[in-house]
DNA sequence: CCATAAGCGAGACGGTACGTCCAGTCTTAAG
DNA sequence: CTTAAGACTGGACGTACCGTCTCGCTTATGG
């Protein structure tokens, strides 16, 4: 009981070259032409591929591009919660890490998808699981290691909100675009959470 | 003979109250069926109008619900710089009115104008000088008073990122829904802020 | 209550021009490629107009054709039921007009009707009062008229059969092409008929 | 080696089975719904067969339908050309036959082939081949058999046009509707048939 | 007794027409 | 000159069928 594929495999097998094609495609015509270019006509033409091969895989945009961007999160795959002994230095790490991925996308993608979620639970819940619940969980995570070790202390602030801090900074600047996603944030973040949950405390 | 309204004023006054039903249907729309249900033709069937008066007055529906939304702002008009003299109350009480107010927008309308403006340069214009900027303007004010009273510090962290935290913080809850956007992450923002730029330093 | 149209008649009214070439482009159509060629979306093209105003008028492509066949039997409405006094010269006129008028359309557009109407009662219905039925009362009146002359009989071969001969034929040939429809046989068919329906018995 | 099949017939032989599936299909789809039911899609899933089996022999739907209009014609095989000596009775049998074939039919496959034939000269001609012609023929040669035995005379009425009453009517009755085509039409026919082609000249 | 070869089912492939919906423009009559 | 109404062209939607292709399996012959 060592094989899970006993499905007989019959007919025409599904052609990887579109699937690359089509996922490619929708992450150009996002980065291009925003998430609102994102058409499922548009995706079939630049993919060169029928339009009924983009519907017999995913059922709406949405899916093909949260589909494109966990193939390309797949292919950056950076493991999310090293342990070098340092937090802070682990959570510098991890934040550059992250800003520079989602600097790829031009943020459109993500946005896009977010606007999509606000009246659709269940990509809300899918993109909850994919794209935001991992980096935030391994945040918390190394944050909690930190105070474990007594580097920091969330007597004062809660991790929730530490947490909260460093993607929500993220996330406005991505979409107000008042100011740049990339490594200098990464460290000014870094000393604002080293500040924010420093353990000596100021009594 | 420079007077600008010395117009004869011809022909039927426009209506007042079609001006209304409009950015009511406008605001009513999109909490129903979220960003993507506002529709120019969906407005004006719900508002009663004929399409081209819809059109006449507002070029796309960006504008209408930006309207609409400055419409909303302008009745809830608190001044937002008040100064009590205490610092962190007023920045308590700052985030507080805006936590409310657009808890009230569901966020959708919001976002949805947001992923919008990631391909149009000029609505992101628009969403910066009406409603990102304002705020962000007055909480950056506020600390910087705090500074020069001796009430906060802005060595460790500068204010650029301390307004991040804050409102960077409403808009990840926003969009990402892990966690609510009201009165009470109000108090513990300004918590977190108090930690990160007390002035008494750690040295 | 002389008035019918107490309609308000509100919004823009129905362009004339659109509806002309609607019904022309689908005659044409119908002519050049055949009743397979006849497609909503080459009727509209062809037309130079928005699909959805093809549909708005006409459900389906059936519709279009029928109305464009009542035009043009409208145009060249001659008056179906003359009276010169000689019965038999009434048929040849009514058998000639009528060859002629199918002639125009290649049959093609006809022939495609009728195979659609197999599967659709309610065109199968309409067809008969807009095409078949008229002309085949017209012939039937005309005949029982030289009967009531006596210049015809129906003793041997009943009306019903008579008309059958006349117009059967002509569909017959529209359909099998093994011979032309045109003025001769109309000739042949009213001497045809004028054996069959002879009054002087052969007893 | 005057043969032709020295073929070697190496391979999977062609089955049976699928063959007699996807004709009794195409005729059953065809009675059900209409020639436009008719699809090679829908004949491939009703026969349980694979659609690229029904394109390896027949090129199109319209040679699935005539071949399976041919197997039926075979299997029904009466001969064509009888002569029992009296002209009328085996004009009458033909058309007794005749009709009670096609109203096996009900018309619907005869007449949407011959709407597709309209545009489709070869289409045309294999229909003229196979199921107009023989008949048509047949007909003819009994009634030039009755005329070389003085039973009728051709003077006031070509053959051709004898024989276009006889089936025109059908095909009109076929297509139209207004009347059935049975043996009571036979013999109607018959008699006017004979009316029209009475040697006994009226002088 | 297996190599070769063709038929078979299934079903994915690139296309195209379908009929619906919305965008944005226009043309009416009514106020 | 604005209003409500609604027809206009144009284009994307998601579905269905077209005819082709590519699989694994089956069924025959022949070395």
């Amino acid at each position: 009981m060592d094989s899970t594929d006993d499905s007989p495999v019959r007919g025409r097998p599904r052609s990887e070259t579109a699937r690359r094609a089509v996922l490619h495609a929708a992450l150009q015509l996002c980065q291009s032409g925003g998430y609102q270019a994102l058409t499922m006509k548009a995706i079939a033409e630049t993919a060169g591929v029928g339009r009924q091969t983009v519907y017999r895989w995913w059922p709406a945009k949405q899916d093909v591009l949260l589909d494109a961007l966990r193939d390309l999160g797949l292919r950056k795959a950076e493991h999310l919660d090293p342990d070098t002994g340092d937090t802070l230095f682990d959570v510098r790490a991890l934040l550059a890490a992250t800003f520079q991925l989602t600097d790829l996308l031009t943020g459109k993608a993500l946005v896009g998808l977010m606007a999509e979620a606000q009246h659709d639970p269940e990509l809300s819940h899918r993109l909850q699981a994919t794209v935001i619940g991992p980096r935030r969980e391994a945040l918390r995570a190394m944050l909690a290691r930190g105070v474990a070790r007594g580097e920091l202390s969330d007597r004062t602030v809660p991790l929730e909100l530490a947490v909260d801090f460093a993607f929500g900074t993220m996330w406005y600047r991505l979409i107000s675009k008042h100011a740049p996603v990339d490594t200098a944030l990464a460290g000014q973040i870094t000393t604002g959470l080293a500040t924010m949950l420093r353990p000596e405390s100021p009594v």
